[in-house]
DNA sequence: GCGGGCGTTCACAGCGCGGTCACGCCCGTT
DNA sequence: AACGGGCGTGACCGCGCTGTGAACGCCCGC
């Protein structure tokens, strides 16, 4: 089920989600996210660091079964990482599994190059 | 509930609001405001950095429930918009989430020249 | 009585969102 | 290397939500 808890918050690195409040933060600013994102994001959040298959992914955010040839969800992966590679591109946080779904884990990008990685 | 104390000032970057005295200051330069708006942006201003939804808005501010189709709020904030715009032509200060509601917090406006974006 | 500010409502325009396609690249397999 | 299906990505469309200017009364001060 998902959390009924008002104050569930997703951290990853930088990345901050507070899905009760429709709200995802990026070090100190808002990344404006829709409705179908943010709840994607919060379900691979919740998730963090093991492979999501798109089946479950669609039954958790849309609520029904994922038809074949549905291509929602890699839709708004998409989307996603274009919302989160502007707020924080030096990090990547949506991997692709070849043939079984996404997982979300903060990594650096591959194109990263300064500053101190820490974690 | 609303404060009491006739000292509240919320501060948001170079906007000052004091609610007990009906005054909003942009900088040194006081903005004008009617009721209904010092209302709604004092609200709005309690509550910076997270999404206030139409109805909470609504009931915050003129103390009934948002009727359907009512779209009070929407023009009130788009007379704060226009106002705040006037006094802080570089900054944004009210941002709508579709769907839910509005979010107070500033950010520079779109059209503003990027320099410091801070950290 | 008159004018202006204010609050409210309305109508229309414009935009964002969700959903779907189609094209082409990428990957694992053979 | 060639193949076939998986995946990335931009484009498009319908619809509901939001932006916005304008009209209308009300109330108050003059």
């Amino acid at each position: 089920m998902k959390q009924m808890d008002d104050r569930e918050v997703l951290r990853a690195g930088a990345l901050e989600v507070r899905p009760a409040e429709h709200v995802v933060r990026a070090g100190n600013r808002t990344v404006p996210m829709s409705v179908r994102e943010l709840d994607l994001l919060a379900a691979l959040a919740r998730r963090q660091g093991s492979v999501v298959r798109r089946e479950e992914l669609y039954a958790l955010v849309w609520g029904t079964d994922l038809r074949e040839h549905d291509r929602s969800v890699d839709v708004y992966v998409h989307k996603l990482r274009t919302k989160l590679a502007q707020a924080l591109p030096d990090w990547a946080f949506i991997h692709t599994h070849f043939g079984f779904g996404y997982r979300f884990e903060p990594e650096p990008s591959h194109a990263f190059h300064k500053t101190a990685t820490t974690s």
